[in-house]
DNA sequence: TACATTGATGACTGTCACTGACATCAGGGA
DNA sequence: TCCCTGATGTCAGTGACAGTCATCAATGTA
């Protein structure tokens, strides 16, 4: 199918391409449009894809499974997590390293994104299936992270534990900072958090 | 379809039954011997309802998925799990209770019960998709203790802090378990765990 | 200018997980 | 005896997902 594309900006002349570009970030948009509307279950693979002009094939050419859509471009945010680990000073211990990669967690959630990620999280919370991607994702960071802390030394079982405690925390302080009427930054909430932690573990 | 059992123990004489008993159990059998074998994407419902004699129809009227039927019976562990929890002692500090859950889900995976779960876990850790749900069911798990313990008092995030941070220390546990040559029981290993998470806060 | 290559897509086909609706039939109770 | 219930079979769908081949703009190359 051709795409009629009107370039506005650039050109004043329409010009006839191929394919509309962004196809992928089209798609996405689309996908949580819809969930949010009709609920995920009652949204197509194929509705998605035609609501931008493209076909079922298309779509998962793009994302490997329904559920992917609203997920994909996590690998930024591990990226994100894990710089804020190898930031971390050398001699910090495996919970403080942590804490700077929670920091930096923090900083790719800027307060405007809070309305994006409330309307998102609002989503997966009415859909079991795409809970369990979402723990799956938080799972793989930690594992990501476990092997970073090992890379600095740090043994077993405490690398694993140190990491998924990270994650632990994250969540919490997400699921906090998504709250109506939290006005603190993630980065915040989270050091809170961690700090509520070592309450725990030593009162 | 009829099958044709025969009783043994109880009479000595074959009788004709409208169905074998054991449905659910039969599946669950075939369908890990099946998962071990073949691969858990390359068997079909269908496959594992035939070889126990039963339509693909029946499978889904046991489990709800595909995947469900290696973590149905979950919820006697969660009880378990719960049932540790109650038990402890009324001033135990949020950790010790989750010590005392800990013991009981112990007590829940006795030496025998190791080969099996090494077997299924083989299964388990060769797909995705099984690791999702296994998560998921770990996440459940963490969800009911954190309701537990904010029954008991504990306020939030400590709650859910301790609770995430049980469901944490049971997982790397049972993964040291099922590890080959690994010869203590879980209990001992949950507590050894649980000791190195007070250490990791303060060190 | 002509031609080959590449990349993103459409079109078609098939498999399989999962569901709804209805039929069947043994066993147990009224 | 009769009716009811529960576990099952049968059948006909829907929708997620994959394999394969065709299409065609853009780009490079002779």
């Amino acid at each position: 199918m051709y795409m009629v594309m009107t370039v506005t900006v650039i050109n004043t002349i329409d010009v006839m391409v191929r394919w509309e570009p962004g196809a992928r970030e089209r798609l996405q948009a689309a996908a949580l449009e819809l969930f949010a509307t009709r609920g995920f279950e009652q949204t197509t693979t194929a509705e998605i894809a035609q609501s931008v002009g493209l076909t079922e094939r298309t779509f998962f050419r793009h994302f490997s499974d329904k559920r992917e859509v609203l997920f994909y471009g996590q690998d930024q945010f591990l990226q994100a997590f894990l710089g804020g680990l190898h930031a971390a000073p050398p001699d910090a211990s495996p919970l403080e390293v942590v804490g700077c990669a929670l920091d930096s967690a923090g900083a790719f959630f800027p307060d405007e994104r809070r309305p994006y990620s409330r309307m998102r999280q609002s989503v997966i919370e009415k859909n079991p299936a795409l809970q369990e991607r979402e723990q799956h994702k938080l799972a793989g960071l930690a594992v990501a992270v476990a092997e970073a802390l090992r890379a600095r030394g740090v043994g077993e079982p405490t690398a694993t534990l140190a990491a998924e405690s990270g994650a632990t925390v994250f969540g919490i302080a997400f699921a906090q900072w998504i709250r109506e009427g939290e006005a603190r930054s993630l980065a915040d909430i989270a050091s809170h958090v961690l700090h509520e932690l070592r309450n725990l573990a030593s009162p």
